[in-house]
DNA sequence: CATGAATGAGGATTCATTCAT
DNA sequence: GATGAATGAATCCTCATTCAT
């Protein structure tokens, strides 16, 4: 089935936003040089997106959802959560690898939230936001429930794994991708899981080792 | 001693400006603002800041300082390693505590470090960074000469802890402070500290605690 | 034929940027102004010109482009060299008559070639600058050839029939029009040829005035 | 017997003014670069001076005391009015040829007389430059009255040697000194007598020249 | 007299947004 | 639907002028 005429500029669109406001940020990035880079002209953006804020809060919507199209998948997965923990870190490494550019715009809006001079940014991106924690939380409460994880805040847990693979893939950048980001995503994989990983756990995984 | 006239004033520029950046980021973030907040005229500013950039990467490296020294200061102390790594958690996060602003500022910084348009960014900020990251690292680096830390990149280990404060701040802040930032540092010590140590000294730590 | 809008609008910016520079020089005449006088908004010179400096070098183009076509047209006539230089004065002056303008642009400008801080003068001036004094050079050397005219440095003539010219108007602007420009035209004129024939010339003229 | 120390520092302050407008036209030379080159701050500019306009003017006004003095220095020669020319032209092409600056700074202004927002010039300036232009008609007159100059209107006369000498230095200017002054200048006062002079006169020069 | 830090009005330039075609 | 010319609000930076020391 072909995607509609619309929604395939829509996409071109929001395509090339994503590469300007990862360049330069929201401020910086030009309207004239998404609109090149989409092969439209300026005005048109207009039928498609009610302002440059609007574009940016659609894209980073539509982005949001693949993280959370990634974490339900695992959620589903039916392994257990220790498991489901090293299908998250890989699915979403991978993602972000070839998707650098997310990366550079999400982080940024994130570390402003409470004070962003983006009022819409509150209801547009942070429910969605939440939404992706909540689903990482769920797999944390399977865990603890299972007696595989530490009966720690499931929620805290969630921000803890993002954390880990933020700071990840901000050295992988700043290295400009001359580290392998697989080998230091396993290094990240194994801190988190011993980190998390009851008492119980850790002799079970031990013993699965050593058999 | 009292401060010198011009560098009192330096200081205000810098409060001034730390809160204008972390409000609205660089581009967004008026000079004018800046100067009211201040207390001085708008020209003023150039009497202490090349431009609106110098003022911005000055601050940066203002408030590097400080986390280096933070740091330094954690090396410099006569405990083991692992009591360094507490001491360090506790240190910056009570710093970002009381200095939330910063944290806005920088953190979307480091996520467009590769492909910033300041390029002075570059030579001014990322090799003061990188020395924060690298004193860490050499905490990191004794852990494992004692024994204590697992045999991982000491770099890796230090951007992981780096990373799970950062997301520490970020979720503090999107909460609006309503959870106690002590507590939730605490669990990421935790899962941090049981996430690197070797099995030997986790053992002791166990033991330790059954004593 | 009609002129394009786009030709038309530009046209309609470098008028009013005439009178504008003519009135306040480079550094006093404002772009809103400009704008102003040309009804137009005054972003919309940006579509036109990319800067202020370009729009006042690119106006000081096309001036000096009517004076080398002026020039260029006499020098295709039939007639002898006095002839032509005769006709060349007249032609300027009456040019100047109803461009006074350009001359308040340019004659600042010509004084302050060598040191000027518009770089790009050198090259986008002082070229068609000296395409003009060559042009009237090359009737002095027509002259000189025809035995009409002494035999001196044909540039210098042209620079000096020049600076009568301009001194000719700088007088009239400061009487603010109260003399006749064409009676001193004609003083000038007589001085001008009478410096510079031959004495053999000067008894043919002599003779043919007798006859 | 020595100047008072404060009539030094004006002159300071003039002679830095001098190269700063020369250089830079009268907007963009700044108070600063001339309180540098005069070594004195900024602020004391304004103990000599009311404004930069003030300065400017002064400057002007100081500057063409001496082409006054120049030609009322001539005017009191006792030899006839053709020699006088030649001795004006003289003296004032070897004032110009180290004042440049001056040349710089007065042919923009000169050229602006009527229309300049620099309202003052009008009484400031223009007695004077016109005190100059008829100080050098009266040569005019006298040569006129001696039946050594054709019977022209003298001002216009005046205008006319002024331009010449105005375009010669022009033109030495545009060529950065690479041709000799002097030479060039001879040029000009043999096309200038040779234009004015009457045939009587001219006569008279060929049979003296022929002895 | 002399200073130079502080001021703030002023202006070139940019760019999101609109709208006539 | 699509365009891109036109708009003009918005902002960084400059610099003549003032004034407390």
């Amino acid at each position: 089935m072909r995607k509609s005429n619309k929604i395939l500029k829509r996409e071109a669109i929001l395509n090339a936003a994503k590469v300007a406001f990862a360049e330069k940020g929201f401020d910086a990035a030009l309207l004239q040089e998404i609109a090149d880079r989409a092969k439209l002209a300026k005005g048109t953006l207009y039928l498609y997106f009610n302002s440059k804020e609007d574009l940016f809060l659609s894209l980073i919507e539509d982005e949001l959802d693949k993280f959370i199209d990634i974490t339900e998948t695992v959620c589903k997965e039916s392994c257990h959560s220790i498991e489901k923990i090293k299908m998250l870190i890989k699915n979403i490494v991978r993602h972000f690898e070839v998707n650098k550019e997310f990366f550079c715009i999400f982080t940024p809006e994130r570390a402003g939230f409470t004070k962003t001079h983006h009022p819409e940014i509150r209801e547009r991106v942070i429910p969605k936001y939440r939404k992706g924690i909540n689903l990482t939380a769920k797999i944390m409460k399977e865990g603890i429930k299972e007696g595989k994880i530490k009966s720690l805040d499931p929620i805290l847990l969630a921000y803890a794994l993002s954390g880990l693979i933020n700071t990840l893939i901000a050295k992988w950048l700043l290295d400009e991708g001359k580290v392998s980001l697989e080998k230091s995503s396993m290094v990240v994989t194994t801190i988190f899981l011993d980190g998390i990983k009851t008492d119980n756990e850790k002799k079970t995984t031990t013993e699965t080792r050593r058999t």
